[in-house]
DNA sequence: AGTGGTAAAGTGGTCAGACCATACTACCAG
DNA sequence: CTGGTAGTATGGTCTGACCACTTTACCACT
Protein backbone atom coordinates (compact mmCIF):
# COMPACT_ATOMS: atom_id res chain seq x y z
CA UNK A 1 0.00 0.00 0.00
CA UNK A 2 2.68 2.12 0.49
CA UNK A 3 3.36 3.71 -2.41
CA UNK A 4 5.57 6.97 -1.95
CA UNK A 5 4.98 9.87 -3.70
CA UNK A 6 6.43 9.10 -7.17
CA UNK A 7 6.11 13.21 -8.24
CA UNK A 8 7.72 12.80 -11.29
CA UNK A 9 5.41 10.38 -13.33
CA UNK A 10 2.12 11.29 -10.99
CA UNK A 11 1.25 14.03 -12.71
CA UNK A 12 0.07 13.18 -16.19
CA UNK A 13 -2.91 10.54 -16.34
CA UNK A 14 -3.89 10.46 -12.80
CA UNK A 15 -6.39 7.81 -12.57
CA UNK A 16 -9.14 9.85 -11.40
CA UNK A 17 -10.47 7.80 -8.56
CA UNK A 18 -14.04 9.20 -7.70
CA UNK A 19 -14.42 5.94 -5.27
CA UNK A 20 -13.19 5.70 -1.57
CA UNK A 21 -11.84 3.12 -0.22
CA UNK A 22 -14.36 2.58 1.89
CA UNK A 23 -16.78 2.42 -0.99
CA UNK A 24 -14.54 -0.31 -2.36
CA UNK A 25 -15.00 -1.90 1.01
CA UNK A 26 -18.80 -1.80 0.68
CA UNK A 27 -19.40 -2.81 -2.44
CA UNK A 28 -16.76 -6.02 -1.98
CA UNK A 29 -18.87 -6.86 1.17
CA UNK A 30 -21.90 -6.40 -0.25
CA UNK A 31 -21.19 -8.57 -3.58
CA UNK A 32 -19.96 -11.43 -1.20
CA UNK A 33 -23.48 -11.33 0.52
CA UNK A 34 -25.14 -10.73 -3.14
CA UNK A 35 -23.72 -14.17 -3.65
CA UNK A 36 -24.78 -15.79 -1.20
CA UNK A 37 -21.34 -16.77 0.44
CA UNK A 38 -22.46 -15.22 3.51
CA UNK A 39 -26.24 -15.09 4.18
CA UNK A 40 -28.93 -14.32 6.33
CA UNK A 41 -27.90 -14.42 10.10
CA UNK A 42 -23.80 -15.16 9.66
CA UNK A 43 -21.37 -13.68 11.34
CA UNK A 44 -19.21 -11.35 9.12
CA UNK A 45 -15.34 -11.50 10.32
CA UNK A 46 -14.08 -9.20 12.55
CA UNK A 47 -13.59 -5.34 11.52
CA UNK A 48 -9.93 -6.18 12.16
CA UNK A 49 -9.56 -9.12 10.18
CA UNK A 50 -11.22 -7.31 7.30
CA UNK A 51 -8.82 -4.56 7.50
CA UNK A 52 -5.72 -6.73 7.22
CA UNK A 53 -7.58 -9.56 4.49
CA UNK A 54 -8.00 -5.99 2.60
CA UNK A 55 -5.01 -4.17 3.25
CA UNK A 56 -7.48 -1.14 4.42
CA UNK A 57 -7.43 0.80 7.51
CA UNK A 58 -10.02 -0.55 10.20
CA UNK A 59 -11.37 3.09 10.28
CA UNK A 60 -12.55 2.32 6.23
CA UNK A 61 -13.77 -0.80 7.19
CA UNK A 62 -15.67 0.85 10.08
CA UNK A 63 -17.08 3.92 7.27
CA UNK A 64 -17.92 0.80 4.87
CA UNK A 65 -20.20 -1.31 7.47
CA UNK A 66 -21.60 1.81 8.46
CA UNK A 67 -22.90 1.73 4.92
CA UNK A 68 -24.01 -0.99 4.87
CA UNK A 69 -25.81 -0.55 8.44
CA UNK A 70 -27.74 2.31 7.41
CA UNK A 71 -28.96 0.18 3.99
CA UNK A 72 -29.90 -2.67 6.15
CA UNK A 73 -27.72 -5.05 5.08
CA UNK A 74 -25.61 -5.79 7.78
CA UNK A 75 -26.30 -5.37 11.69
CA UNK A 76 -23.71 -4.73 14.20
CA UNK A 77 -23.25 -5.23 17.69
CA UNK A 78 -21.33 -3.91 20.07
CA UNK A 79 -18.80 -6.52 21.17
CA UNK A 80 -20.45 -9.23 19.50
CA UNK A 81 -19.49 -8.90 16.15
CA UNK A 82 -21.76 -8.30 12.88
CA UNK A 83 -24.42 -10.09 11.07
CA UNK A 84 -26.03 -10.18 7.66
CA UNK A 85 -29.80 -9.19 7.67
CA UNK A 86 -32.18 -10.20 5.75
CA UNK A 87 -32.56 -8.10 2.67
CA UNK A 88 -36.77 -9.34 1.91
CA UNK A 89 -37.56 -8.65 5.54
CA UNK A 90 -39.23 -4.98 5.66
CA UNK A 91 -41.11 -5.83 2.40
CA UNK A 92 -42.23 -9.26 3.17
CA UNK A 93 -43.20 -9.08 6.93
CA UNK A 94 -44.64 -6.41 8.40
CA UNK A 95 -47.56 -6.14 5.73
CA UNK A 96 -48.04 -9.48 6.55
CA UNK A 97 -47.40 -9.79 10.20
CA UNK A 98 -50.90 -7.98 11.05
CA UNK A 99 -52.98 -10.79 9.59
CA UNK A 100 -51.43 -13.92 11.34
CA UNK A 101 -52.55 -12.76 15.14
CA UNK A 102 -55.11 -15.05 16.09
CA UNK A 103 -56.39 -15.81 12.77
CA UNK A 104 -56.34 -19.76 12.20
CA UNK A 105 -57.34 -19.38 8.69
CA UNK A 106 -53.97 -17.12 7.69
CA UNK A 107 -51.86 -19.50 9.37
CA UNK A 108 -52.89 -22.21 7.44
CA UNK A 109 -52.42 -20.41 4.06
CA UNK A 110 -48.75 -19.48 5.21
CA UNK A 111 -48.47 -23.03 6.15
CA UNK A 112 -49.87 -24.24 2.25
CA UNK A 113 -47.21 -21.22 0.95
CA UNK A 114 -44.63 -22.37 2.94
CA UNK A 115 -45.05 -26.00 1.43
CA UNK A 116 -45.29 -25.44 -2.28
CA UNK A 117 -42.04 -23.11 -2.05
CA UNK A 118 -40.01 -25.86 0.13
CA UNK A 119 -41.51 -28.19 -2.46
CA UNK A 120 -39.67 -26.39 -5.16
CA UNK A 121 -36.09 -26.04 -2.93
CA UNK A 122 -36.26 -29.47 -2.78
CA UNK A 123 -36.22 -29.87 -6.49
CA UNK A 124 -33.65 -26.88 -7.53
CA UNK A 125 -31.60 -28.06 -4.68
CA UNK A 126 -31.28 -31.95 -6.15
CA UNK A 127 -29.88 -29.96 -9.13
CA UNK A 128 -27.71 -27.21 -7.99
CA UNK A 129 -26.85 -28.48 -4.01
CA UNK A 130 -22.96 -28.75 -3.52
CA UNK A 131 -21.07 -31.59 -2.22
CA UNK A 132 -20.74 -29.93 1.08
CA UNK A 133 -24.34 -28.51 1.48
CA UNK A 134 -25.33 -32.32 1.23
CA UNK A 135 -23.22 -33.07 3.49
CA UNK A 136 -24.56 -30.53 6.22
CA UNK A 137 -27.75 -31.91 5.05
CA UNK A 138 -27.39 -35.52 6.25
CA UNK A 139 -25.50 -34.22 8.99
CA UNK A 140 -28.39 -32.22 10.35
CA UNK A 141 -30.72 -35.42 9.28
CA UNK A 142 -28.29 -37.98 11.40
CA UNK A 143 -28.67 -35.22 13.92
CA UNK A 144 -32.21 -35.53 13.94
CA UNK A 145 -32.34 -39.79 14.13
CA UNK A 146 -30.23 -39.42 16.80
CA UNK A 147 -32.46 -37.07 18.75
CA UNK A 148 -35.49 -39.59 18.01
CA UNK A 149 -34.26 -42.35 19.43
CA UNK A 150 -33.26 -40.84 22.45
CA UNK A 151 -36.73 -39.62 22.47
CA UNK A 152 -35.81 -35.65 22.22
CA UNK A 153 -36.96 -32.76 20.27
CA UNK A 154 -35.18 -29.95 19.28
CA UNK A 155 -36.64 -27.84 16.46
CA UNK A 156 -33.88 -26.08 15.67
CA UNK A 157 -32.22 -28.76 13.61
CA UNK A 158 -35.61 -29.44 12.27
CA UNK A 159 -35.11 -25.79 11.31
CA UNK A 160 -31.34 -25.92 10.13
CA UNK A 161 -32.21 -28.88 7.91
CA UNK A 162 -35.18 -26.84 5.70
CA UNK A 163 -32.46 -24.03 5.67
CA UNK A 164 -29.30 -25.85 4.54
CA UNK A 165 -32.04 -27.10 1.51
CA UNK A 166 -32.72 -23.57 0.98
CA UNK A 167 -29.59 -22.49 0.45
CA UNK A 168 -29.09 -25.17 -1.68
CA UNK A 169 -30.69 -24.11 -4.09
CA UNK A 170 -28.02 -21.53 -4.59
CA UNK A 171 -30.89 -18.88 -5.53
CA UNK A 172 -29.56 -16.06 -3.41
CA UNK A 173 -32.92 -14.00 -3.13
CA UNK A 174 -35.05 -17.12 -2.29
CA UNK A 175 -32.75 -18.32 0.56
CA UNK A 176 -33.54 -14.44 2.22
CA UNK A 177 -37.15 -14.93 1.02
CA UNK A 178 -37.47 -18.30 2.84
CA UNK A 179 -36.22 -16.62 5.47
CA UNK A 180 -38.59 -14.08 5.61
CA UNK A 181 -41.46 -17.00 5.60
CA UNK A 182 -39.42 -18.73 8.73
CA UNK A 183 -39.82 -15.86 10.76
CA UNK A 184 -43.83 -15.58 10.18
CA UNK A 185 -43.66 -19.08 10.64
CA UNK A 186 -42.23 -18.74 14.11
CA UNK A 187 -44.08 -15.91 15.03
CA UNK A 188 -46.72 -17.53 14.21
CA UNK A 189 -45.93 -20.41 16.11
CA UNK A 190 -45.15 -18.55 19.10
CA UNK A 191 -48.81 -17.91 19.26
CA UNK A 192 -50.18 -21.21 18.48
CA UNK A 193 -47.84 -23.45 19.73
CA UNK A 194 -49.31 -26.06 20.91
CA UNK A 195 -49.08 -27.41 17.70
CA UNK A 196 -45.17 -28.19 18.02
CA UNK A 197 -45.62 -31.12 19.73
CA UNK A 198 -46.89 -33.96 17.56
CA UNK A 199 -47.08 -37.58 18.37
CA UNK A 200 -44.29 -40.19 18.47
CA UNK A 201 -45.82 -42.04 15.57
CA UNK A 202 -46.26 -38.86 13.58
CA UNK A 203 -42.20 -38.14 14.36
CA UNK A 204 -41.15 -41.22 13.23
CA UNK A 205 -43.44 -40.11 9.71
CA UNK A 206 -42.34 -36.84 9.62
CA UNK A 207 -38.02 -38.65 9.88
CA UNK A 208 -38.88 -41.23 7.23
CA UNK A 209 -40.03 -38.08 4.80
CA UNK A 210 -37.06 -36.00 5.66
CA UNK A 211 -34.85 -39.08 4.62
CA UNK A 212 -36.45 -39.45 1.46
CA UNK A 213 -35.98 -35.96 0.56
CA UNK A 214 -32.15 -36.20 1.16
CA UNK A 215 -32.09 -39.41 -0.58
CA UNK A 216 -33.71 -36.90 -3.77
CA UNK A 217 -31.08 -34.27 -2.92
CA UNK A 218 -28.34 -36.89 -2.79
CA UNK A 219 -29.07 -38.96 -6.02
CA UNK A 220 -29.92 -35.41 -8.01
CA UNK A 221 -33.19 -36.32 -8.78
CA UNK A 222 -35.37 -33.35 -8.72
CA UNK A 223 -38.38 -34.91 -9.25
CA UNK A 224 -38.18 -37.44 -6.32
CA UNK A 225 -37.10 -34.54 -3.67
CA UNK A 226 -39.54 -32.35 -4.80
CA UNK A 227 -42.38 -35.22 -4.26
CA UNK A 228 -40.75 -36.66 -1.44
CA UNK A 229 -41.23 -32.79 0.10
CA UNK A 230 -44.77 -32.24 -1.02
CA UNK A 231 -45.44 -35.22 0.75
CA UNK A 232 -44.15 -34.30 3.20
CA UNK A 233 -45.56 -30.75 3.65
CA UNK A 234 -48.78 -31.97 2.57
CA UNK A 235 -48.59 -34.22 5.97
CA UNK A 236 -47.46 -31.31 8.12
CA UNK A 237 -50.57 -29.24 6.90
CA UNK A 238 -52.92 -32.00 7.28
CA UNK A 239 -52.24 -32.50 11.03
CA UNK A 240 -52.28 -28.80 11.11
CA UNK A 241 -55.74 -28.89 9.63
CA UNK A 242 -56.60 -31.59 12.02
CA UNK A 243 -55.20 -29.51 15.61
CA UNK A 244 -57.06 -26.80 14.23
CA UNK A 245 -60.58 -28.47 13.66
CA UNK A 246 -60.42 -29.88 17.41
CA UNK A 247 -60.13 -27.01 18.97
CA UNK B 1 -29.49 -11.19 19.76
CA UNK B 2 -29.87 -15.07 20.90
CA UNK B 3 -33.66 -15.58 21.18
CA UNK B 4 -33.51 -18.17 23.55
CA UNK B 5 -36.19 -19.64 25.41
CA UNK B 6 -37.32 -16.87 27.50
CA UNK B 7 -40.94 -18.18 27.13
CA UNK B 8 -43.20 -16.25 29.42
CA UNK B 9 -40.87 -14.04 30.74
CA UNK B 10 -40.30 -12.61 27.31
CA UNK B 11 -41.50 -8.62 27.16
CA UNK B 12 -40.35 -7.56 30.41
CA UNK B 13 -36.73 -5.59 31.51
CA UNK B 14 -36.08 -5.47 27.42
CA UNK B 15 -35.44 -1.83 26.20
CA UNK B 16 -32.22 -1.00 27.34
CA UNK B 17 -30.88 1.07 24.73
CA UNK B 18 -27.91 2.27 24.24
CA UNK B 19 -26.83 4.67 21.71
CA UNK B 20 -23.60 5.16 20.07
CA UNK B 21 -22.03 8.19 19.66
CA UNK B 22 -22.24 8.40 16.12
CA UNK B 23 -25.74 8.53 16.14
CA UNK B 24 -26.08 10.84 18.68
CA UNK B 25 -23.91 13.54 16.07
CA UNK B 26 -26.02 11.96 13.29
CA UNK B 27 -29.39 12.78 14.96
CA UNK B 28 -28.54 16.25 16.03
CA UNK B 29 -27.60 16.92 13.09
CA UNK B 30 -30.53 15.56 11.11
CA UNK B 31 -32.84 17.61 13.55
CA UNK B 32 -30.83 20.97 12.03
CA UNK B 33 -31.40 20.16 8.73
CA UNK B 34 -35.19 18.60 9.86
CA UNK B 35 -35.99 22.10 11.79
CA UNK B 36 -34.87 24.30 8.63
CA UNK B 37 -31.25 25.95 10.17
CA UNK B 38 -29.68 24.14 7.54
CA UNK B 39 -31.05 24.00 4.56
CA UNK B 40 -30.82 22.32 0.66
CA UNK B 41 -27.81 23.08 -0.65
CA UNK B 42 -26.23 24.87 2.56
CA UNK B 43 -22.84 23.44 3.57
CA UNK B 44 -22.26 21.85 6.59
CA UNK B 45 -19.61 23.15 9.51
CA UNK B 46 -16.38 21.03 8.53
CA UNK B 47 -15.54 17.84 10.50
CA UNK B 48 -13.11 18.87 12.68
CA UNK B 49 -15.76 22.16 13.67
CA UNK B 50 -18.06 20.00 13.90
CA UNK B 51 -15.76 17.55 16.17
CA UNK B 52 -14.65 19.91 18.62
CA UNK B 53 -18.19 21.74 19.04
CA UNK B 54 -19.32 18.72 20.03
CA UNK B 55 -16.90 17.68 21.99
CA UNK B 56 -16.04 13.91 20.11
CA UNK B 57 -13.84 12.85 17.88
CA UNK B 58 -13.83 13.45 14.36
CA UNK B 59 -14.11 9.50 13.47
CA UNK B 60 -17.43 9.78 15.21
CA UNK B 61 -18.49 13.11 12.99
CA UNK B 62 -17.67 10.87 10.36
CA UNK B 63 -19.70 7.73 10.97
CA UNK B 64 -22.95 10.01 11.55
CA UNK B 65 -22.10 11.52 8.16
CA UNK B 66 -21.42 8.37 6.39
CA UNK B 67 -25.41 7.15 7.86
CA UNK B 68 -26.72 10.64 6.74
CA UNK B 69 -25.24 10.50 3.47
CA UNK B 70 -26.41 6.81 3.05
CA UNK B 71 -29.79 8.29 3.75
CA UNK B 72 -29.11 10.84 1.35
CA UNK B 73 -29.77 13.61 3.54
CA UNK B 74 -26.14 14.95 2.89
CA UNK B 75 -23.33 14.50 0.89
CA UNK B 76 -19.78 15.02 0.67
CA UNK B 77 -17.06 16.67 -1.64
CA UNK B 78 -13.04 14.85 -0.74
CA UNK B 79 -11.50 19.03 -0.23
CA UNK B 80 -15.13 20.34 -0.83
CA UNK B 81 -17.06 20.29 2.69
CA UNK B 82 -20.23 18.97 3.13
CA UNK B 83 -23.96 19.77 2.02
CA UNK B 84 -27.30 19.12 2.74
CA UNK B 85 -29.11 17.18 0.03
CA UNK B 86 -32.63 17.47 -1.20
CA UNK B 87 -34.60 14.50 0.58
CA UNK B 88 -37.64 14.95 -0.92
CA UNK B 89 -36.22 13.27 -4.35
CA UNK B 90 -33.91 10.87 -3.17
CA UNK B 91 -36.04 7.41 -3.02
CA UNK B 92 -35.39 5.31 -0.46
CA UNK B 93 -33.95 2.22 -1.48
CA UNK B 94 -34.63 -1.12 0.67
CA UNK B 95 -31.73 -3.73 0.79
CA UNK B 96 -32.98 -5.68 -1.62
CA UNK B 97 -33.61 -3.06 -4.17
CA UNK B 98 -29.63 -2.41 -3.49
CA UNK B 99 -28.80 -6.06 -4.60
CA UNK B 100 -31.34 -5.62 -8.14
CA UNK B 101 -29.90 -2.56 -9.48
CA UNK B 102 -25.81 -3.54 -10.02
CA UNK B 103 -26.37 -7.32 -10.14
CA UNK B 104 -28.62 -9.04 -13.15
CA UNK B 105 -27.56 -12.53 -11.73
CA UNK B 106 -30.33 -11.37 -8.98
CA UNK B 107 -32.93 -10.44 -11.18
CA UNK B 108 -32.76 -13.58 -12.75
CA UNK B 109 -32.77 -15.78 -9.60
CA UNK B 110 -35.97 -13.47 -8.55
CA UNK B 111 -37.51 -14.16 -12.03
CA UNK B 112 -37.39 -17.92 -11.45
CA UNK B 113 -38.68 -17.46 -7.62
CA UNK B 114 -41.48 -15.79 -9.62
CA UNK B 115 -42.08 -18.17 -11.98
CA UNK B 116 -42.67 -21.10 -9.85
CA UNK B 117 -44.81 -19.21 -6.96
CA UNK B 118 -47.13 -18.17 -9.94
CA UNK B 119 -47.03 -21.99 -11.23
CA UNK B 120 -48.75 -22.46 -8.07
CA UNK B 121 -50.72 -19.74 -8.29
CA UNK B 122 -52.25 -21.08 -11.45
CA UNK B 123 -53.03 -24.24 -10.15
CA UNK B 124 -54.70 -23.28 -6.76
CA UNK B 125 -56.61 -20.33 -8.97
CA UNK B 126 -58.15 -23.07 -10.97
CA UNK B 127 -59.10 -24.88 -7.98
CA UNK B 128 -60.55 -22.32 -5.81
CA UNK B 129 -61.45 -19.13 -8.74
CA UNK B 130 -64.99 -18.06 -8.27
CA UNK B 131 -66.77 -16.84 -11.25
CA UNK B 132 -66.99 -13.53 -11.41
CA UNK B 133 -62.71 -13.79 -10.73
CA UNK B 134 -62.97 -16.01 -13.88
CA UNK B 135 -64.36 -13.20 -15.63
CA UNK B 136 -62.60 -10.60 -14.54
CA UNK B 137 -59.24 -12.11 -15.91
CA UNK B 138 -60.72 -13.10 -19.17
CA UNK B 139 -61.42 -9.51 -18.80
CA UNK B 140 -57.74 -8.74 -18.64
CA UNK B 141 -56.99 -11.24 -21.40
CA UNK B 142 -59.27 -9.68 -23.79
CA UNK B 143 -58.03 -6.57 -23.23
CA UNK B 144 -54.32 -7.54 -24.00
CA UNK B 145 -55.65 -9.43 -27.33
CA UNK B 146 -57.19 -5.81 -28.39
CA UNK B 147 -54.26 -4.32 -27.30
CA UNK B 148 -51.93 -6.52 -29.52
CA UNK B 149 -53.98 -5.86 -31.98
CA UNK B 150 -53.67 -2.34 -32.15
CA UNK B 151 -50.09 -3.00 -31.47
CA UNK B 152 -50.50 -1.52 -28.33
CA UNK B 153 -48.45 -2.43 -25.01
CA UNK B 154 -49.40 -2.31 -21.70
CA UNK B 155 -47.92 -3.27 -18.83
CA UNK B 156 -50.46 -2.84 -16.12
CA UNK B 157 -52.98 -5.36 -17.86
CA UNK B 158 -50.71 -8.17 -17.83
CA UNK B 159 -49.94 -7.15 -14.22
CA UNK B 160 -53.34 -6.99 -13.76
CA UNK B 161 -53.75 -10.19 -15.08
CA UNK B 162 -51.39 -12.10 -13.23
CA UNK B 163 -52.74 -10.35 -10.08
CA UNK B 164 -55.95 -11.51 -10.49
CA UNK B 165 -54.59 -14.94 -10.89
CA UNK B 166 -53.04 -14.82 -7.48
CA UNK B 167 -56.41 -13.22 -6.09
CA UNK B 168 -58.09 -16.31 -7.27
CA UNK B 169 -56.28 -18.62 -5.33
CA UNK B 170 -58.06 -17.14 -2.32
CA UNK B 171 -55.09 -17.53 -0.23
CA UNK B 172 -54.20 -13.58 1.56
CA UNK B 173 -50.52 -14.57 2.55
CA UNK B 174 -50.08 -15.67 -0.74
CA UNK B 175 -51.74 -12.77 -2.38
CA UNK B 176 -49.76 -10.14 -0.02
CA UNK B 177 -46.56 -12.24 -0.87
CA UNK B 178 -46.61 -11.76 -4.52
CA UNK B 179 -47.83 -8.49 -4.06
CA UNK B 180 -44.11 -7.54 -2.86
CA UNK B 181 -42.59 -9.67 -5.27
CA UNK B 182 -43.96 -8.10 -8.22
CA UNK B 183 -43.26 -4.36 -6.29
CA UNK B 184 -39.65 -5.85 -6.54
CA UNK B 185 -40.07 -7.52 -10.09
CA UNK B 186 -41.70 -3.78 -11.19
CA UNK B 187 -38.33 -1.56 -9.81
CA UNK B 188 -35.86 -3.57 -11.45
CA UNK B 189 -38.17 -3.77 -14.62
CA UNK B 190 -38.00 -0.44 -14.28
CA UNK B 191 -33.72 0.07 -14.09
CA UNK B 192 -33.62 -2.87 -17.18
CA UNK B 193 -36.24 -1.30 -19.09
CA UNK B 194 -35.36 -2.85 -22.22
CA UNK B 195 -36.66 -6.42 -21.36
CA UNK B 196 -39.70 -4.83 -21.47
CA UNK B 197 -40.20 -4.66 -25.14
CA UNK B 198 -40.13 -7.64 -26.60
CA UNK B 199 -40.61 -9.07 -30.33
CA UNK B 200 -43.60 -8.53 -31.89
CA UNK B 201 -43.29 -12.43 -32.51
CA UNK B 202 -42.95 -12.92 -28.66
CA UNK B 203 -45.79 -11.11 -28.18
CA UNK B 204 -48.08 -13.43 -29.64
CA UNK B 205 -46.26 -15.81 -27.79
CA UNK B 206 -46.85 -14.87 -24.90
CA UNK B 207 -51.05 -14.24 -25.63
CA UNK B 208 -51.19 -17.40 -26.48
CA UNK B 209 -49.90 -18.64 -23.32
CA UNK B 210 -51.74 -16.69 -21.60
CA UNK B 211 -55.05 -17.87 -23.36
CA UNK B 212 -53.98 -21.15 -22.47
CA UNK B 213 -53.60 -20.51 -18.77
CA UNK B 214 -56.52 -18.79 -18.61
CA UNK B 215 -58.82 -22.29 -20.34
CA UNK B 216 -56.94 -24.04 -17.61
CA UNK B 217 -58.21 -22.00 -14.77
CA UNK B 218 -62.04 -21.60 -16.80
CA UNK B 219 -61.98 -25.42 -16.82
CA UNK B 220 -61.12 -26.19 -13.69
CA UNK B 221 -58.22 -27.90 -14.65
CA UNK B 222 -55.16 -26.89 -12.32
CA UNK B 223 -52.24 -29.20 -14.03
CA UNK B 224 -53.44 -27.46 -16.98
CA UNK B 225 -53.67 -24.17 -15.56
CA UNK B 226 -50.04 -24.77 -13.81
CA UNK B 227 -48.48 -26.41 -16.84
CA UNK B 228 -49.41 -23.57 -19.08
CA UNK B 229 -47.79 -21.05 -16.84
CA UNK B 230 -44.91 -22.35 -16.48
CA UNK B 231 -44.19 -22.89 -19.89
CA UNK B 232 -44.81 -19.37 -20.21
CA UNK B 233 -42.64 -18.11 -17.56
CA UNK B 234 -39.80 -20.52 -18.88
CA UNK B 235 -40.09 -18.71 -22.10
CA UNK B 236 -40.08 -15.41 -19.93
CA UNK B 237 -36.94 -16.49 -17.81
CA UNK B 238 -35.40 -17.96 -21.29
CA UNK B 239 -35.91 -14.19 -22.90
CA UNK B 240 -34.27 -13.03 -20.39
CA UNK B 241 -31.33 -14.94 -20.14
CA UNK B 242 -30.92 -14.17 -23.75
CA UNK B 243 -31.28 -10.06 -23.67
CA UNK B 244 -28.76 -10.59 -20.31
CA UNK B 245 -25.93 -12.76 -22.58
CA UNK B 246 -26.21 -10.67 -25.40
CA UNK B 247 -25.25 -6.89 -23.32
C1' DA C 1 -24.21 -33.22 36.07
C1' DG C 2 -25.79 -28.77 36.75
C1' DT C 3 -25.25 -24.06 38.49
C1' DG C 4 -23.13 -19.76 39.10
C1' DG C 5 -19.12 -16.92 39.23
C1' DT C 6 -14.81 -15.19 37.32
C1' DA C 7 -11.02 -14.24 34.32
C1' DA C 8 -9.39 -13.84 29.70
C1' DA C 9 -9.88 -13.19 25.00
C1' DG C 10 -12.43 -11.32 21.17
C1' DT C 11 -14.91 -7.55 19.11
C1' DG C 12 -17.21 -3.20 18.25
C1' DG C 13 -17.05 1.94 19.75
C1' DT C 14 -14.34 5.94 20.49
C1' DC C 15 -10.49 8.84 20.63
C1' DA C 16 -6.16 11.31 19.29
C1' DG C 17 -2.92 12.84 15.98
C1' DA C 18 -0.78 12.53 11.70
C1' DC C 19 -0.45 12.67 6.66
C1' DC C 20 -2.37 12.61 1.90
C1' DA C 21 -5.56 14.25 -1.94
C1' DT C 22 -8.57 17.42 -3.49
C1' DA C 23 -11.00 21.84 -3.62
C1' DC C 24 -11.22 26.60 -2.50
C1' DT C 25 -9.32 31.35 -2.05
C1' DA C 26 -6.59 35.17 -2.46
C1' DC C 27 -3.00 37.16 -4.55
C1' DC C 28 0.07 38.22 -8.29
C1' DA C 29 1.94 38.82 -13.05
C1' DG C 30 0.74 39.59 -17.73
C1' DC D 1 -9.59 41.07 -17.00
C1' DT D 2 -7.17 36.59 -17.50
C1' DG D 3 -4.52 32.87 -16.12
C1' DG D 4 -1.40 30.96 -13.06
C1' DT D 5 0.27 29.97 -8.35
C1' DA D 6 0.89 29.28 -3.57
C1' DG D 7 -1.40 28.82 0.65
C1' DT D 8 -5.20 27.18 3.20
C1' DA D 9 -9.36 24.66 4.24
C1' DT D 10 -11.48 20.32 4.04
C1' DG D 11 -12.54 15.54 3.28
C1' DG D 12 -10.18 10.75 3.03
C1' DT D 13 -7.11 7.48 5.05
C1' DC D 14 -3.99 5.50 8.28
C1' DT D 15 -2.01 4.16 12.84
C1' DG D 16 -2.24 2.95 17.42
C1' DA D 17 -4.30 3.24 21.59
C1' DC D 18 -7.96 2.62 25.07
C1' DC D 19 -12.75 1.67 26.60
C1' DA D 20 -17.21 -1.12 26.82
C1' DC D 21 -19.46 -5.05 25.93
C1' DT D 22 -19.92 -10.04 24.64
C1' DT D 23 -18.39 -14.54 24.36
C1' DT D 24 -15.92 -18.31 25.93
C1' DA D 25 -13.51 -21.31 28.94
C1' DC D 26 -12.60 -22.65 33.18
C1' DC D 27 -13.32 -23.47 37.97
C1' DA D 28 -15.46 -23.91 42.43
C1' DC D 29 -19.46 -25.20 44.62
C1' DT D 30 -23.62 -27.76 45.30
Amino acid sequence: MSQKKTESLDGLFRTIRLERVSEKVANQLREVISQGILTVGDRLPSERDLAEQMGVSRASVREALQILAAQGIVESFHGGGSIVRNITDEEIRSPIQIFLENDRQRVLELTEVRAFMEAWAAREAARNRTDSQLERIQGYLEEMERDFAAGEIRFEVDFKFHTEIAAATRNTIFVHLIDSIYGLISYSVKIHRELVFAAREDQETILSHHRAVFDGIRDRDPSAAEAAMTRHLLFVVDRFKKWSSEE
